[in-house]
DNA sequence: TGTATTTAATTGTATATACAATATCAATAT
DNA sequence: ATATTGATATTGTATATACAATTAAATACA
């Protein structure tokens, strides 16, 4: 009598889920990024947010949490250490429970330095992923966005 | 005089970065996983343990990173979680330092419980991605299983 | 106008993740 | 034989992530 049944279903998921090889790639390319900006002191997750921050202006952290697909608590958390560093600041809105953030001129002067980490990056996850990833990427998320309405 | 500069910058790495899409769509699918486990209390990040560990049968905490390309210490916090739900068990080794583990039965259980959910979220990421996804990770994995060698 | 509902964000809690440092054991060189 | 080097895993620390609960403010409505 063997485990067949179980060992089948293990080795379908494990060569077929999406997930488990999405998150694979998602972990290798990271660390590219991270690698590549740790000398400036920030990570990929926090040059995703000061750029889509950086992008819209002034950003109301509801609005970052839709273009990114993180959690509001997630945004939080991540600002706050962001503030800390002097990278992005809060400005007064009528609204007293909105709390739209914005760019410092420090984040700005973060970005610009981070430029030619971020291109090596950027070039060695092309490089390793090949030229096709970046069109499957942006298929993906034409997807989500309007599946998202 | 505008900020022409940094926007520019800004607004390239925004739409071009292959870390920040594949970031996006790494915590959308999570999700879905997620979801489709937490009746089981258990989560996509565990079950890819799980599996992988399935599949090699005995395995070294060593080995199981190189193939999810995993921190050894991630490893490790993660199996210590799994161990006290009474997932994975550490068995004997010749090697003093050597940990290898393994499914329980109760780990095998959950396997065949999760099938379902894992087959529900499996589907609905297909159909959210599209059907070309599983070929282009599979050649992400390639290229990047042959460029760490 | 005062209360209920909705909206925006934060806080409590738990898991996930990785780097640096450490502990332990094995293998090797002298 | 012992000291050095190397391999394996854990522990310390920090950030990232999300769900549930809460706080605070605006809006709806009766």
């Amino acid at each position: 009598m063997t485990n067949s049944k179980i060992d089948d279903l293990t080795n379908t998921i494990a060569s077929e889920c999406i997930a488990v090889r999405l998150r694979i790639v998602n972990r290798v390319v990271s660390k590219i990024y991270d690698d590549a900006f740790r000398p400036l002191g920030a990570k990929i997750s926090q040059m995703n947010i000061l750029v889509a921050v950086g992008k819209m202006g002034i950003a109301r952290p509801a609005d970052v949490c839709q273009v990114l697909h993180l959690d509001v608590s997630t945004l939080s958390r991540n600002v706050e250490r962001m503030k800390a560093r002097g990278w992005l600041e809060v400005i007064p809105d009528e609204d007293g429970r909105a709390q739209p953030i914005r760019l410092t001129s420090t984040g700005k002067k973060l970005i610009e330095q981070a430029a030619p980490a971020w291109e090596m990056a950027q070039k060695q996850s092309q490089e390793l992923l090949g030229a096709a990833i970046s069109g499957q990427l942006n298929q993906a998320l034409k997807r989500i966005n309007e599946s998202a309405s």
